[in-house]
RNA sequence: GUGGCUGUGGCCUAACGGUUAAGGCACCUGUCUGUGGAACAGGAUAUUGUGGGUUCGAAUCCCAUCAGCCACCCCA
């Protein structure tokens, strides 16, 4: 056993894992810049009190998940446990309203919760989100519901379905929550110890209680898309009007809540096959109290979360098609001393020719070639002293097993065209 | 924070309470002193998570602790 070990709930992410990294990175990136998200990244921590009132004083993120501590200036400090509250902050800070409007942004790193890990699920996990800022009609919810879907659809992963809800608005949520919990507590002799804590604390959150038990009080409540306000009515008809319109299935879920006090109107997830117990690779919707919560001007946005840890879950249970890190494609084989100092020129001149090269360190030709045949190398450049006499090099063809000798002023030009072909 | 399961070389797995903890993968070397992938041979790598206890004797049984996994609460 290793004398120091990785912390609860971190995780190594070794080199043969960074391919389904790298391919999701890039794939984000690539739909990102697609739909005109422009990247911002944002310091991974912040003050305690911008994450206590942005997420809510209230939620399980603010009660008890946030890694928070004081620094030396004995500032209250919390490591991001998401990113919403971090980009509305800049937005403020930077003036980007004056940007004009709507304002995309895409954001992708590391955010911390203090939970204990389970599958896809770490405190230092990876997040990526997109929000757009200063848009309050339902285009922007649908453009941002588009782009999470898009983007799990080009990784290619199966079985993704849409799940949305409305959550109302300040004018018609509290009637809501009240005509819930009325509901509720007609019957509070049957219910779980849970959903009976839920009622005093976050009624929502009894609609998605997972208990046998529980199911048919789910299903004779309330639901919210009924007791919504004119306004929120009728954004919810014109988005699902687009939804519909553009032929893109989704599934009304009226158990579907957030977790976090700043969304109003569209809440929605995609949800893939093969992740255990959750089944959400991303989750969003709209939060038009937030900018203002947080000291801004009043200003409407919408945008939305995932995980990475998830995803990359999903794309190993599904196996998806991730293609392979580039490797450098010449390695560099020599026999004996005699040849060394050759073959490190001959190192450095590919290198400033923009050629990928690596060299043997040591070793007999025999290991140093099982060497290049174990880094993928896609050329041996073999170099004994009858190459160095006649200004040649051998070249093997490592996937095709042939081999031919070139002459030094020919390498760079046999090496590119053979890559190209 | 709660519950269940599990901890043996880098990874996977074996070993009735009884000799020096066994095998596979991977790694290195050699067979092949100028040629990778295959085969064969060899080598290095383990105070059996940690601490205590029971016992003549513990990887094995007991207790504690730590860690991991899975689930709950909740969330991405």
């Amino acid at each position: 056993m290793a004398k120091y070990t990785r912390l609860t709930g971190t995780q190594d992410i070794l080199p043969e894992e960074q391919r389904y990294w790298e391919h999701f990175r890039q794939t984000v990136a690539q739909v990102a810049l697609d739909y005109g998200f422009d990247r911002i990244d944002l310091p991974i921590f912040e003050m305690t009190e911008l994450f206590a009132r942005g997420v809510g004083e209230n939620t399980d993120i603010v009660e008890k998940e946030m890694y928070s501590f004081q620094d030396k200036g004995d500032r209250d400090i919390t490591l991001r446990p998401e990113f919403t509250a971090g980009v509305v902050r800049a937005y403020i800070e930077n003036g980007l309203h004056v940007q004009p409007k709507p304002v995309k942004l895409y954001s992708i790193g590391p955010a911390f919760r203090y939970e204990r890990p389970q599958a896809g699920r770490y405190r230092q996990l990876h997040q990526y989100n997109a929000e757009i800022i200063g848009e309050s009609g339902p285009m922007a919810d649908l453009e941002i519901m588009l782009m999470a879907w898009d983007i799990y659809a080009r990784l290619d992963f199966q079985g993704l379905a849409f799940q949305l809800n409305a959550t109302g608005c300040p004018a018609c949520r509290p009637t809501y929550i009240e005509t819930l919990a009325a509901h509720y507590r007609a019957r509070q002799d049957a219910l779980c110890d849970d959903c009976l804590r839920r009622l005093e604390q976050n009624p929502l959150r009894l609609l998605d209680c997972k208990r046998e038990a529980c199911q048919g009080h789910i299903a004779a409540a309330p639901k919210i898309t009924a007791h919504l306000c004119a306004e929120c009515d009728a954004h919810f008809a014109e988005l699902r009007g687009f939804l519909d319109d553009l032929g893109r299935p989704y599934t009304l879920n009226h158990t579907l809540v957030r977790g976090l006090d700043y969304y109003t109107k569209t809440v929605f997830e995609v949800w893939a096959e093969g992740i255990g117990a959750q089944s959400a690779v991303c989750g969003g919707g709209r939060y038009d109290g937030l900018i203002e919560l947080i000291g801004g001007p009043a200003t409407p946005a919408v945008g939305f979360a995932a995980g990475i840890e998830r995803a990359v879950l999903v794309m190993k249970e599904q196996d998806v098609e991730v293609p392979a890190l580039p490797t450098p494609p010449v390695y560099i084989a020599y026999l004996g001393d005699a040849c060394r100092q050759y073959a490190v020129r001959l190192l450095v001149h590919l290198r400033e020719a923009g050629l990928g090269a690596q060299i043997a360190m040591g070793g007999s030709l025999r290991s140093q070639l099982r060497h290049a045949n174990k880094r993928d190398a896609r050329f041996a450049l073999i170099i004994g002293e009858d190459e160095m006499a006649a200004d040649v090099v051998m070249v093997r063809d490592l996937h095709a097993g042939d081999q031919e000798t070139v002459a030094q002023d020919a390498l760079i030009a046999t090496l590119r065209s053979r890559l190209d072909a």
